[in-house]
DNA sequence: CTGGCTCCCTGAATGC
DNA sequence: TGCATTCAGGGAGCCA
């Protein structure tokens, strides 16, 4: 699924091969796909717009057009790619924007999702998406004191506060299993109990996996396969029953806030005091 | 404010 | 072999 590194991965990827393009023409193959306008307003609105730049806000992928922003959110098996060409609609394409070149040349860029859970919003106002997303866990307003000082003001289970995309942006299952392993600390420890050096750490591990998730152009995973290779590298995700890197103990899997977690039991223990 | 549950979907895994 | 059932998972929405 992707996550920020993912997301990440994929606008890189992407951006040289759209940036200045014209979209000549929207074909939606599943309604439900745009967020917003209609589908019938998105083909409309949206053709003869050029592509000024590709950017990316928690797992939202922008494509900043002359007059509108094109937010796209992949949620549980959205893709994006480039087609060279004139091309068919593959299995699961959900929207494919006709691209032209300068020199004329034409491409496709295709969202794919399998599931059918991602979402597309063109509109003015992106905010309106996007307001109420947290810091990015990559920029500067995300530092040590902060997070120590809004993990204080809540009493959350740890995991599911990091999930939680008003807290922070851009966090998954993944990364947030990843993170919470390497600052040891239990996924249902209460926010309100995290000591400040435990902050700091919870912090820097946050950072470091999402960074090393970065480098390695993301996990592929399930059957959505885009070259990362941080699946790799996993410390505790989809690894029950393996040895933990640190002390060797079996992974175990449990469920915390409907989601299935990952944590090496002698590494991560709620603390009580 | 918090956590639990359901829904949206498909394909892989499992059961008989 | 084949059919039916179960399940994962991001995020919104609902309820207690």
């Amino acid at each position: 699924m992707p996550e920020l590194p993912e997301v990440e991965t994929i606008a890189r990827t992407i951006a040289p091969h759209v940036t200045g393009r014209i979209i000549s023409a929207a074909e939606v193959r599943w309604a439900r796909t745009i967020a917003s306008p209609t589908a019938r307003k998105f083909a409309g609105q949206v053709k003869g717009q050029r592509i000024i730049g590709v950017s990316r806000r928690a797992k939202y992928l922008i494509l900043q057009l002359e007059d509108y922003n094109l937010l796209i959110h992949l949620r549980m098996s959205g893709d994006l790619m480039v087609r060279m060409g004139k091309i068919k609609a593959e299995k699961h394409d959900r929207l494919l924007l006709a691209l032209r070149a300068e020199d004329g040349r034409q491409s496709h860029l295709a969202f794919n999702d399998t599931r059918k859970f991602g979402r597309v919003w063109l509109t003015d106002q992106p905010e309106t998406v996007l307001g109420s997303l947290g810091p990015e866990p990559l920029g500067r307003d995300f530092t040590p004191q902060w997070l120590y000082e809004n993990l204080r003001k809540r009493r959350r289970q740890l995991k599911p506060l990091l999930l939680d995309q008003t807290f922070l942006a851009g966090v998954g299952n993944i990364y947030a299993d990843e993170s919470l392993h390497k600052a040891k600390l239990h996924p249902l420890g209460l926010s309100n109990s995290v000591t400040k050096k435990q902050a700091e750490a919870l912090h820097e591990a946050i950072r470091s996996v999402l960074r090393e998730g970065i480098r390695r152009n993301g996990a592929s995973i399930d059957w959505v396969y885009r070259g990362g290779e941080y699946q790799n590298y996993f410390r505790v995700y989809d690894r029950e029953g393996k040895p933990c890197p640190v002390c060797g103990t079996g992974i175990q899997k449990l469920t915390v806030g409907q989601r299935g977690t990952h944590i090496c039991p002698k590494c991560q223990v709620i603390e009580r005091k």
